[in-house]
RNA sequence: GCGGGAGUGGCGGAAUUGGCAGACGCAGCAGCCUUAGGAGCUGCCGGGCGCAAGCCCUUGGGGGUUCAAAUCCCUCCUUCCGCACCA
């Protein structure tokens, strides 16, 4: 660390005075506050941009992997400062959360305070790498004047019924002694935060937000993400959406008198004929009626037992083998009247479908894998339909190819292709009511109810007379009691505020109880980027005029994390939003980017891993440019990076090489005051001269290319670098080439590197000769006829093979390229003695000559 | 099992989207400068053969399309991620 410091003494880069130079005075001019939402139509305004990156949870340090994600961020931003446009660039705070509650009883302290220390904390370290964020904007979830909306959303979904309680089975985390999401449970049992917690089942009252009211939709509307989202998210939201088309059937019940009917689900309808037995979950609610009485009752109920206490892990369902008993009942097949048995198996589950199934062995794999085990018969109804023909005692796997399939064996039915038979089948069914056409999903509700303290109060109440009634609108925000009393355990800390659980019924007037449950702090991130459109409104969310002219987010930057919970909340979220009329648009995200993680020793930067690179250690030791280059430079900002100690150095010596270049030239042309350089000053250019400006434009263009089509940082780096190489390579500078173009040069050098190392341009820019702040400069314009070259150099190919390479002046006609291969020392012995059967010319680039 | 990526020198990675594979950087080697260098500057740096000019091989393996393939097609392998008995 000393090295650098007194390295930078002598060479005269010290990045930490000059990082804290320019970041005071970006805020003295406020330089990153968006305009006004202007529309006026007719007057000439900016196109807006809104670029966000995912707002962080205030814990912890802030390590090299969180400034990747807002070094990106803030590229782009800068980006499109620089090419005009009006850019929203905000920053706040996911502040409510578990961590807190545990810490502040841990540390004996509130909530409040340890997480506005942390927030303290962020703020200090992200102005330290003088991210381009409009603070005026800052909003913080715990704040009354921010979850007040939270609650008033929750209003208009419990009159819209989006909101609604229900006693459930519900997912329970004994170490955050809370309920989880489903989408918080995660590698198949576990919970989120506690990766070693296995999840336990509990049934409680909880509040739920129907997002399977917009199950649909939510599939539907990926459609239009497409080509602005990664794919790959969009494929894990349809999985995780899971529609399925199919049919409910009922099946009769034999002999139990005054059972109900047993309706099973089924994507495969026309395979209906195939059944040979009916399979029940372990808990399906029948399955006690069915085995009453039965001669084994002790043999059944210990099964019984066994499979709905069986691990809830996924991996071990994915792989146990498959179990079941007889329940002794029979079924009848609508279609046939066939009798078929009853079943209990353990791979069907009470949660999809109907928890009920029948069983196809030649037609569904799982069944199949059963019915071998219980030797249970295979009845083959579909024949392939390309002629071979299966037999059931030869089958090693069920067939279950949909497309390609004839219905045999299945009564009136046979003949039919299976799609045709899907549709007559589910008409017939629907026609006799004993079943129906239906599209399930495996999206559930959203689970919000939390047994905790930090999080937003459920603003109703609980009246013995009038049951649940929510608090009204003039009464919120409900506000957390000041001193609760947290202990970690068992029910809500609220629940112990006597004074915040008391109240009156703002119905009747008599006593009441108010909801003690928080929500789900996946309620405060499903909407917040539209408060920074509107910070400090007080009637409202947001205004909407605001919230239209920004809209929809241009781009988010995020991790891979959330390409479930947090997106398909905040895609829902606006959906309701739209149908409450606040907005118009349906999907709040635009264009999405996933960056890659940083990892160190090949797992990804995490204090409970011990590896991380603290972002503050880093800004002292190489200052935040550094920092931010070498996040840009190691890897493209999609793929994983993994930290080196060693390679940072690269990065840091070009910054100095970059400074003192830059300071060697300085006095030579700061005087200069001429603008860009234009072709006919060149006329009479030397061959330096225009050297320079074709290796500096042409770096331009492709520096321009990345930053605007493929966020390629790593290369357009690796080109400004080349740049420099060459700029150095023709030092002295002003020896042979006239001020003005030194000045070009190096202005563009500065210029190019300002959105990615923004403090160490503007002090190159000020070294540079001018008075004004790099924010008040464009993006400078490409000039092509500075690339242009008088001779071009062209690959010449002979079968394919480099053979040798022609100088020749641009543009020049095949016939002469020829005849200057055919005289070239190099390329000639390669076609002696052959003929030249066909040439492939490339302009200006390549000549293949096939000989034989 | 299903879905989605990825495989290029010792390492991170580049290749204008079919046109000179290995840009740029790290590490390494050599030289210069220096009282000194963990600073700076210059050069070398995929493999094989060769004194050299040069030739051959090389983008996970194999096959194909093409004048031309890291790039397109087929096939296999490895690896990472997501979902996973979803009826």
């Amino acid at each position: 660390m000393a090295e650098h410091n007194s390295q930078s003494e002598r060479t005269g880069y010290d990045p930490k005075a000059i990082e804290i130079k320019w970041q005071k005075r970006w805020e003295d001019a406020r330089v990153f506050e968006s305009e006004a939402e202007t529309t006026t139509p007719g007057k000439a305004t900016k196109p807006k941009y809104y670029v966000l990156e995912m707002l962080p949870y205030p814990s912890g340090t802030l390590h090299m992997g969180h400034m990747r994600n807002y070094t990106i961020g803030d590229v782009v931003a800068r980006v499109k400062r620089m090419r005009g446009f009006n850019v929203m660039h905000p920053m706040g705070w996911d502040a409510f959360g578990l961590p807190a509650e545990n810490a502040a009883i841990k540390n004996n302290t509130h909530p409040r305070t340890w997480t506005n220390a942390n927030i303290k904390e962020f703020q200090k370290v992200l102005r330290r790498f003088g991210f381009s964020y409009d603070w005026r904007r800052e909003i913080s979830t715990c704040e009354p004047e921010y979850y007040r909306w939270n609650q008033w959303f929750f209003l208009r979904m419990l009159e819209r019924g989006l909101a609604y309680r229900k006693k459930s089975r519900v997912n329970w985390c004994p170490k955050c002694c809370t309920v989880l999401a489903n989408e918080q449970v995660v590698n198949g049992g576990y919970c989120w935060r506690h990766e070693d917690t296995l999840v336990e089942a509990k049934e409680i009252s909880q509040w739920f937000l129907k997002t399977t009211a917009y199950s649909e939709q939510l599939l539907d509307d990926l459609k239009s993400l497409e080509g602005g989202w990664p794919e790959r998210v969009i494929t894990m939201q349809r999985n995780w959406i899971g529609k399925s088309r199919g049919a409910r059937v009922k099946f009769a019940v034999a002999e139990v008198a005054g059972a109900d009917a047993i309706e099973i689900f089924t994507t495969r309808i026309d395979t209906i004929y195939g059944a040979t037995a009916l399979i029940l979950a372990a808990n399906h609610p029948l399955v006690p009626r069915l085995v009453e009485g039965a001669a084994n009752k002790n043999e059944i109920d210990a099964k019984l037992a066994q499979m709905r206490q069986a691990s809830t892990k996924t991996e071990d369902l994915a792989t146990a083998e498959k179990e079941g008993f007889l329940t002794g009942k029979y079924a009848i097949n609508p279609f046939s009247g066939e009798k078929l048995p009853i079943w209990v198996g353990n791979f069907v589950l009470m949660e999809y479908g109907t928890g009920a199934i029948m069983a196809v062995p030649a037609h569904d794999q799982r069944d199949f894998e059963f019915c071998r085990k219980y030797e249970l018969p295979a009845r083959v109804v579909v024949q392939p339909a390309d002629g071979q023909k299966l037999v059931e005692e030869e089958m090693t796997a069920a067939f279950e190819e949909h497309d390609k399939g004839i219905l045999v064996n299945s009564g009136p039915y046979g003949g039919l292709s299976i799609d045709d038979a899907i549709a007559k089948m589910t008409a017939v069914a629907e026609k006799n009511n004993f079943g129906k056409g239906e599209t399930i999903y495996r999206l559930k509700d959203w689970g919000i109810s939390r047994q905790r303290y930090w999080g937003t109060p459920i603003p109703v109440v609980h009246c013995e007379k009038d049951g649940i009634v929510p608090v009204p609108e003039k009464d919120l925000p409900v506000l957390l009691p000041a001193n609760p009393k947290l202990t970690g355990m068992g029910e809500s800390p609220l629940a112990s505020t006597p004074e915040f659980v008391n109240v009156t019924c703002p119905k009747c007037g008599g006593a009441a109880k108010r909801e003690t449950d928080t929500m789900d702090t996946f309620v405060d991130s499903s909407w917040y980027f539209y408060r920074y459109c509107d910070p400090k409104n007080a009637q409202a969310p947001f205004d909407r005029a605001k919230a239209a002219y920004w809209f929809p987010i241009d781009q988010y930057i995020g991790g891979i994390t959330h390409a479930i919970l947090h997106l398909l909340y905040s895609r829902f979220w606006c959906k309701v939003m739209r149908d409450l009329g606040l907005i118009t648009h349906s999907e709040p995200i635009q264009r999405l980017f996933t960056q890659g993680m940083v990892q160190k020793g090949g797992v990804a930067m995490s204090k409970s891993k011990g590896n991380v690179v603290g972002a503050l250690e880093m800004a002292e030791k190489y200052g935040a440019d550094t920092g931010r280059l070498y996040t840009l430079f190691a890897a493209p900002p999609e793929k994983d990076l993994e930290w080196s100690e060693e390679s940072i150095e690269g990065s840091w010596r070009f910054l100095n090489r970059v400074y003192r270049l830059v300071e060697r030239n300085a006095p030579a042309v700061r005087e200069i005051r001429s603008g860009r350089i234009d072709v006919a000053r060149l006329a009479d250019s030397t061959e330096k001269e225009k050297a320079l400006l074709r290796k500096a434009h042409e770096t331009l263009r492709r520096v321009a290319r990345d930053f605007d089509t493929r966020w390629h940082f790593n290369s357009a780096i690796a080109q400004i670098m080349e740049l420099t190489n060459e700029i150095y390579a023709r030092e002295p500078l002003t020896t042979g080439a006239r001020p003005e173009v030194v000045k070009e040069v190096l202005e563009l050098v500065t210029l190019m590197l300002a959105p990615m190392t923004p403090h160490v341009a503007e002090e190159l820019w000020e070294m540079l000769g001018h008075t004004k702040g790099l924010w008040t400069v464009s993006w400078p314009e490409f000039n092509e006829a500075l690339t242009r070259e008088d001779d071009v150099e062209i690959v010449v190919q002979v079968n394919g093979r480099v053979r040798g390479k022609l100088k020749a002046t641009m543009d020049i006609a095949e016939e002469g390229l020829v005849k200057m291969a055919e005289a070239d020392a190099a390329i000639a012995p390669h076609l002696a003695g052959k003929a030249i059967v066909k040439r492939v010319y490339v302009p200006n680039k390549l000549l293949n000559l096939v000989v034989t």
